[in-house]
DNA sequence: CTACCTGCAAATTATTTGCCTTAAC
DNA sequence: GTTAAGGCAAATAATTTGCAGGTAG
């Protein structure tokens, strides 16, 4: 289990002289296998099935952690609770959500992303992050 | 005080057998002169000004009153609170959220419009409304 | 050993709801 | 006069924090 997320993680553990436990080994290995777009309520119910004294607080602060490492982006669909994807070594995409079903389809398109980038540009703004939801009815939900 | 939006609230409100109230009409006039992307909180201190005995509960039910009759829009800007805008007669548009000092700045582009259609329709998805947001840095706040 | 970390419970924050009184129609 | 609306306080829901004991380095 010495994979580059570990390494990472350590990595900014040390440089801010914090520790490592098996708390926050286990958030981070259940993360990195479960689907994306996890919230912290689901993460901790796969997490308490192999460290069963875990509290939700420890999950909470695990994501911030690794949130703050850099490992995972914190996501935010309006459906009032944070969900966190895989943020390393992944690149930039959006979402389409399907209200029906929840379904959520990732995209990525270079020239929204330029057009983006412009329209800030115009505007004397400088960009550090964005993003795209397109909100609908997925296919399968369409019968 | 007979404007175009007191007449789609009251066509609504008497197509659901709803009642027109001083504290329904303080509600939204505040909302028509506040600047846009109010707090729910924020809007309640602009009306206790004029009606001081409101609660804050009438204010978050009136305004998913506007909201349903489409008179507002709501708004995540993953900061913790919804916020609203006048969505009558008002063309679609994204925002660019500035992080150091708040302010919020629309703009349209109809290529990102259309591409956004485009990526939909590639995936079978039928897009019901989307949401951009860029954030970063205004101008001001670069110096 | 010295911080930092954890679990737990209590605190917070934004928003919603229950209930009883009041006001629209 | 009905019936919805308002005010207020209590309830929720997601998340954060305080604290006393536990553990990594």
């Amino acid at each position: 289990m010495s994979n580059k997320e570990q390494e990472v993680l350590e990595k900014y553990i040390s440089q801010h002289n914090l520790k490592i436990t098996k708390q926050r080994r286990a958030v981070l290995e259940a993360f990195l296998n479960c689907e994306d777009h996890v919230s912290a309520e689901e993460l901790y119910k796969i997490v308490s099935a192999k460290e069963p004294k875990i509290g939700l607080a420890t999950v909470y602060r695990t994501l911030s952690l690794l949130t703050e490492s850099g490992l995972a982006a914190e996501l935010d669909f309006g459906d009032g609770q944070k969900r966190y994807e895989m943020n390393y070594a992944h690149e930039h995409h959006d979402h389409m959500i399907c209200t029906e079903c929840g379904k959520i389809i990732e995209f990525h398109n270079e020239v929204i992303e330029k057009l983006q980038e412009e329209v800030a540009q115009k505007n004397g703004f400088k960009m550090t992050s964005h993003k795209l939801d397109l909100f609908g009815i997925c296919k399968e939900c369409q019968q």
